[in-house]
RNA sequence: GCACUCGUAGCUCAAUUGGAUAGAGCAUCUGACUUCGGAUCAGAGGGUUGCAGGUUCGAGUCCUGCCGAGUGCGCCA
């Protein structure tokens, strides 16, 4: 039988890729191929084989020759595969490759042996920073946080099952001007009893009322001012202050991630990197980048086309993009990243291309990636905390937990009540979290209730059903076969819809490199959708328990594989998958 | 004014980064449970991919110009 090793762990794009490339270097002028894109991607459509190629077209130029002939002649020089059937030339001069059904099937057999389902570990050794969710200091994390939370979670977990140490920061708003306008508010409205009660509710009420009074209230304003001054220079008793802010509110987000299935490994604040800021300032007027501008300091970036970027205010004070810099220099020096990676909304492109780009013009080496998603906003428009109107993180949660509670209720009326709440949590915060994962981020999403908490079609549910019915069939096997052993027999692909399930098992290796490499983990998000709607579809129209001994085993095992690719994947995007649903 | 992003079926979104006849879900319509879980399945209708040019074997995807929407642009983070 097949084994996978480890340090030959390909994907099946990778065997593939390095056949068809070897038969073009065969065939054709090494000069011709200096930089043509010989790799093979499934085939787009089942009536056009397994997999294709596509590199003859690009080359028909280069070579003054038809594409289709060119696709021949690679053809005629390709050794014999292992994985291959047969091969045709279609089209403009597509290649087309047909798999072997029965290397399909042994290779199966052997993924069912490996943990990881065939996924090589090419992170091993390497580092990645996440820099995500980052809510701020006693505000309430709302609907708008949820999406930096969600994507950057499944990235987190996506990097860590291809082997990355990642290091996941949330890098929490803790230092700024509002504290001396809190802390101000603090002494003068706060009520103990609702502090300990709802803490971010009360911080952020005396916060209002400190900010409503400073409006009118010169004096109140510059004793604010002067809170601030002595909370930066390290007052002891603002100090205090500051952190119980801190801590108050780092206990509601920590209610808020538990409920997520969240964690971090740092939760590191700006805070953390305020000592560090003069020292970029200096480095930055040593390098020549910073120079003086209407008493501030600022950075040109003309060469980049991107307006100036002001790395000290004329009153001395630092901002973010001081701060930005100071926190990947740390990361650098600290862990030595391959890529630190930001997941936050659109509205800071710029700022991002700005540090970045000045980044660059210090010579860090370090490859820095920003996952920008588009703004959440109402039917009624953009949501903002003076129109009262934001939906609050655990409000959403709250009711998401509600509706899948009475779909349960309804679907499993005998189920005990702790396990109706369980299944119902699992599937209200996956239905959320799907709705967020799978889709391409980069467009601004018009909040509505029944979309955020859709719990049919192409949705968690429809997939953690898809789990639940399979784990139930296997449960049956055992109970209707004691005797039998699916392992002893081998795996059959005789039905169609056998097949496209196996080639669609196959892809998971890929898939997840893939989202992982485009840091969109709904590429694999689709690929579950389609993998549970093949399975669904195999499910309705053959029989397995009452297949005949073999096909009924062959049967079995592939929904065993259809069932850990699915856990696995949702574990990737942060979605639990109960056993009864 | 400048910059970034988006515009695909009635609605919400895909389309493996330039590949073959643009695909799903919701909604609508027609079928399938005395049968392994119907939160399901089989099928139907629905498209000038905002508009106009251009690049090439080939464009939803790249370039130019319009139209519409969102966001940002020196002392907030």
């Amino acid at each position: 039988m097949e084994k996978i090793m480890e340090e030959k762990k390909k994907t099946l794009e990778q065997i593939l890729g390095e056949w068809m490339a070897d038969a073009f270097h065969k065939a054709l002028p090494e000069n011709a191929l200096r930089d043509a894109d010989l790799s093979v991607t499934p085939a787009t459509d089942e009536k056009f084989g397994d997999y294709q190629c596509n590199a003859a077209m690009g080359l028909a130029r280069v070579l003054k020759t038809s594409p289709r002939k060119i696709a021949e002649q690679v053809l005629a020089s390709a050794p014999a595969h292992e994985w291959v059937d047969r091969c045709e030339v279609a089209g403009a001069g597509f290649i087309n490759i047909f798999l072997r059904t029965d290397r399909l099937a042994r290779h199966l057999e052997a993924v069912e042996e490996d943990p990881s389902l065939g996924t090589p570990a090419v992170g091993a050794d390497k580092t990645v920073v996440l820099d995500y969710s980052s809510p701020n200091v006693a505000k309430p994390m709302h609907i708008g946080h949820i999406r930096s939370t969600v994507i950057g979670n499944a990235l987190d977990r996506l990097h860590r099952f291809l082997g990355y140490r990642v290091v996941a920061d949330n890098h929490l708003g803790d230092w700024g001007t509002q504290f001396g306008l809190l802390i101000m508010g603090y002494r003068h409205f706060a009520d103990q009893v609702r502090l300990q009660a709802r803490p971010i509710e009360e911080l952020e009420r005396i916060y209002v009322a400190s900010y409503d009074k400073s409006r009118e209230d010169e004096a109140w304003l510059n004793e604010a001012r002067r809170e601030l001054v002595k909370l930066q220079q390290g007052d002891p008793e603002n100090l205090a202050l500051w952190q119980l802010f801190v801590d108050l509110s780092m206990k509601e987000f920590e209610r808020i991630y538990r409920r997520l299935g969240v964690t971090f490994d740092l939760v590191r604040g700006e805070s953390y990197y305020r000592d560090r800021l003069s020292d970029v300032l200096e480095r930055l007027r040593s390098e020549g980048l910073a120079e003086e501008s209407e008493g501030a300091q600022v950075v040109r970036l003309e060469e980049e086309e991107l307006p100036l970027c002001i790395v000290q205010k004329s009153d001395g004070g630092y901002n973010y993009a001081t701060s930005d810099l100071a926190t990947v220099q740390s990361r650098m020096e600290e862990f030595a990243p391959e890529a630190i990676v930001y997941v936050t909304d659109e509205r800071q492109q710029l700022h991002f291309n700005q540090c970045f780009a000045i980044a660059r013009r210090l010579g860090w080496r370090v490859n820095l990636v920003h996952v920008w998603f588009g703004l959440m906003r109402l039917p009624e428009g953009t949501f903002s905390t003076r129109e009262g109107n934001v939906i609050k993180l655990e409000r959403l949660l709250d009711e998401a937990e509600t509706r899948a509670l009475a779909l349960v209720r309804e679907a499993s009326p005998d189920m005990p009540e702790t396990q109706q709440r369980d299944v119902a949590r699992a599937v209200g915060i996956g239905a959320i979290k799907y709705a967020d994962l799978s889709q391409n981020p980069q467009s601004l999403i018009t909040f509505t209730w029944d979309k955020a908490l859709a719990m049919d079609g192409n949705s968690a549910p429809y997939l953690q059903y898809a789990c639940a019915r399979i784990s139930s069939v296997q449960d049956k096997y055992r109970e209707r076969f004691p005797q039998g052993d699916p392992a002893q027999w081998p795996i059959i692909l005789g039905e169609p819809v056998e097949r496209r399930l196996a080639l669609r098992l196959i892809r998971f290796p890929s898939v997840v490199l893939r989202a992982a490499a485009l840091y969109r983990p709904s590429v694999l998000a689709d690929y579950l959708y389609d993998l549970a709607q093949t399975y669904s579809s195999f499910y309705q129209n053959v029989p397995f328990l009452k297949a005949e001994e073999g096909v009924r085993e062959s049967r079995v095992r592939l929904c065993g594989l259809v069932v850990r690719t699915l856990r696995q994947g949702l574990n990737l995007l942060g979605i639990e998958t109960p056993e009864r649903i």
